[in-house]
DNA sequence: CTACATGTAAACCGACATGTCC
DNA sequence: GGACATGTCGGTTTACATGTAG
């Protein structure tokens, strides 16, 4: 859970991007401009919802910081990913985490995911599951409820919500987000691929990206990230190919003074720095949660008093993450 | 790490420590409650009873305040208690006194003791002795009723009632509750396991947990506990090699190469992702931590007192890990 | 090396040669035989249909001389017929046409075409159309009833009829045999074949044959032949490779690399071993053999000659034997 | 199917001993005493039958010059035979081929094959099944009578009888020992090994031997092989270990000049001078057995009279063959 | 308590099987 | 018809699990 994976098409000497990342100044901004007007951003549902046939399959870190992160260290099993292609080779139904960031995190944040053919030609064709995998039958689908049956894509969680879009007849799986565990500031979703990509009458051997995006609960995007994904059945040879088949193409056209480097993105201090050691209570009930989260706020402010003292920037951000919550819920 | 048995980190050197467990400010005003009106907690015998294929595993400490202890001071060479990882290694055969307690003893209460699968592939299949160990020449069978043979946990009591739950084929073993003897307040029962973890043809190499519950005669649970065990012929070899996986697989990020199993209830972080019922906040230090944790706790006891009644399920569990974490932190 | 094609070894540029097949003097007075007594082949109904799921495959000329033939002289792209093999390697869809012969042609006979599984494991299993092309959706299904979605095999006719065996749930199709048109004495039926033998969730990718069946309107088999069918897309290049392989393997002793399965009926010699109900005799030379084969067969045709009855299944497979043997060496 | 292993103990520098085949000068000798008075070799049934408690294990080739041969050559599979050890390694439930020779092959003869634990101490014990294998239940015994499950030895074949002594319990299988194939003078039998050597509640570890012993139907033993056998989940593993602890033991007492030594059993031009290309054919019943071994007999006859010379050794052996089915069936 | 015995599982790799594209 | 794409299998190796013995 180290590397954060870029984005680009590019080849692996580009060091990866991180100035999608909020800039602190602007922090404040934005939130207070959420607070106020929560949600403004653009919902554009109509136009564009996230699940529609010509849905945006653009990058976008969005006001909150959208990043989604991928342990690419702890390969060689049933997935690998490769920092190269910005690309993930994974056997079918195979579990994969992802951390996605967002700051803050706040309740009633959701992460959606929706494959689409990265092909022109296909983009627009809905991507299901193909007949053999989706049949009742299928050993995959036992204990499933038949909704999520032709989805390819599953979120393992309990409140994982499968979408369909009538209009592009798109599926889409999506779950809340939660807050960190302590120790981190990424939270963890675990995925699977419940059909591969060579699947006759399904995906039938055309390649897919997966789209990430955060929203709210109104389905407006507050973020974007995308991913190219390869079921097959071995990941390792398949991840092997490709790249040498890029490096091949590069070989036709770009000087071969190119080496391999490593890649910054494995351990960039920048994300380290953004750490935060955040400790976390549960609570049963929102009547709890405002009671407590007062009590927590109080508890702030009085110190602050106390020690005769500003707020901290972290102490700040809690401050305002406690009124957002608090305002949500009141 | 909401087991009765211990919440620290601490190794095994430490005895248990059992003072955490219910405030007893608030603890005779619970059980007062609960004593005018007994065995008000829900059976939901139908449901879900103790031995069914589903049966519940969550802790509860219930009207009772029903707790189990074990002597892991005078670990002898053939068991050995881990309180790090909450799990008895134990071999094949061997005596093991449990302690039990309830406030207050009386008569018409039981206590059943269920061994499961903690995997959840497996959990719904009924634990029972492998061919080798449960035929009638095998000289453990010798002088017992056909009756037990099939039983992997025997208490070694003349009033043991061995139950065979037809509809889940679970067998489980259970037995008056007496009163403590002079001196104590812990009533002390002998259990046996007859067969190993790895035994071919039985539990086969899968790991297990049992689940204790205060029963009425009419099979409604008035608490729960849980304990994993392993049957094994080298307890104290084992135990010593999963506490450093243990320890090992919370220093790294990711379990590199090993075999991990789903497990249906586990301290893994994952799973705490799940507590989709339950809010969170976020707190910036261990004194802010403890501070609102304990306002948190005191929160639900007074509304108990208050309401005039016991600790639901959920509320038990919270309050157990407040304590948890009270105790780590203080 | 029992089938009705072709015994000898050579390659497939040889015309097949069907005038082994029942020695001519003999045959009139077989025919007369059973012209009288039309059927009297027990017909055991009830023990083994041509349907069920321990149907025979052993050929059987029966009382009507019953013959398959095809025409593989015009081998287009689409379809090739190995005489090497005695099999036929075709691709999804494609018309194939067989010749059927009886003596004499006589109203109230069916031709039936049952595929089945050939090793031995898979037998048993009802041969269906995989989930793709079953599908109503599928293109080849456009402007079929419904009863023949599952059918893997179907005769291009207008009286073709589809069977269901509920008990082995094997799926057939038949037509009533006409007469041959002027000019020949073949009847010509038109066949399709509509899943390939690697469909997934359908043969996936195991061996199969089709036993065609002479039947009056009882269902009494008189008379079977069998032949191997690979549904394929590159029916040229597979009836090429299988073809070396099965040379390079008679080469050798064993078979290196290669995967290798236990087939229901093979010319491989273990199985000869298992004719436990033959007695067997050595021969010194080939002179000897030539000799004493046609001795043996001599003696089972006046045998029948005296007894004025057709050949039991038994002994027409071992006149089947001894023509091979003589065409063999003679 | 090349290599005819050898029985005795000795390290791997000895070359086999096929001394025991039996001398051709004596083989009349022996012919004609049997064929006079058959199967006159000492029964000794009481005292020592084949399967008895203290059965004799001596090799013996016995008046029909008994032979034991295995094709070790094909590695890689579920079993490996060791030369050096004289030693069969063999995964459970797997097929393995051996050869049996004896001169002549005549109808009557039985090959036994009895496992025996070789150590001391349990010699006298029977080997039976473990409880689990043994078990109706366990997918091994799908399809087979009861009468075989608690037997570790099958052999694949119709006529196989499995025996059970009620003296020693001892549990053994037998098969009419046939005729050879065309074109070798080895008769194959297909063997099966049922429970692991290291099956609790079984053989426990125990190394054993198979006995092979070539019968009359009287049960009167005529020949003895002896073949270790190690029945466990990785043969080649396990064979290489007990090589290489063969050989290290070895190093410490014996000098190290000890070199590997092309075994020649391998390819002992003696046993290719015996083979016969002889040819077979199968006749239907009993009656035309004798009819048509009468035929080929006096076309031997007649052809040595035309040709005014005597029998060639191959035509004298053919002939007393026919002489002894013809006296067995008229 | 160390060394070994021995079953199991995962990972790896190369060979093959078989559809598709051009 | 050749090259490729891609699933599957079989064999190998390594690591691990776990009982036994000295
Ligand atoms: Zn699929
Ligand atoms: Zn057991
Ligand atoms: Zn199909
Ligand atoms: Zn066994």
């Amino acid at each position: 859970m180290s590397d954060s994976f870029h984005c680009s098409q590019e080849s692996d000497i580009l060091p990866p991007d991180f100035k999608h990342l909020i800039n602190s100044e602007s922090y404040e901004d934005i939130i207070s401009a959420v607070e106020n007007e929560p949600f403004m951003v653009a919902p554009m549902k109509l136009m564009s919802s996230p699940t529609c046939a010509m849905l945006t399959t653009d990058e976008y870190a969005g006001p909150f910081g959208f990043e989604i992160q991928i342990d690419g260290g702890s390969s060689g099993k049933q997935w690998m990913f490769s920092y190269d292609l910005n690309k993930l080779f994974i056997n079918i139904d195979t579990a994969i985490h992802l951390g996605f960031k967002c700051e803050p995190f706040q309740s009633g944040l959701f992460v959606r995911a929706v494959p689409v053919y990265c092909e022109t030609d296909a983009f627009q064709e809905p991507i299901v599951r193909c007949l053999f995998h989706r049949a009742e039958s299928n050993p995959h689908n036992k204990g499933f409820s038949a909704d999520i049956f032709d989805h390819v894509l599953r979120i393992i969680h309990s409140d994982a919500m499968y979408d369909y879009d009538e209009s592009s007849e798109r599926r889409s799986v999506r779950v809340p987000l939660g807050h960190p565990q302590a120790g981190t500031d990424w939270v963890t979703v675990e995925f699977k691929f419940m059909c591969k990509n060579s699947c006759i009458s399904g995906m039938n051997r055309r390649p897919t990206d997966v789209i990430f995006t955060l929203e709210d609960s109104n389905l407006a995007v507050l973020g974007r990230r995308k991913m190219k994904v390869r079921i097959c059945s071995c990941p390792k040879r398949d991840k092997t190919k490709e790249e040498e088949d890029m490096k091949s193409k590069h070989g036709n056209t770009v000087p071969q003074g190119k080496r391999a480097v490593a890649h910054k993105t494995e351990d960039d201090p920048s994300s380290k720095l953004r750490k935060v050691d955040l400790f976390q209570i549960s609570l049963l009930d929102k009547e709890a949660l405002v009671d407590v989260t007062d009590y927590a706020r109080s508890r702030i402010l009085r110190k602050l008093r106390i020690e005769k003292r500003g707020a901290t920037e972290k102490e700040e951000k809690l401050l305002n993450d406690y009124e957002c919550t608090l305002q949500m819920y009141e």
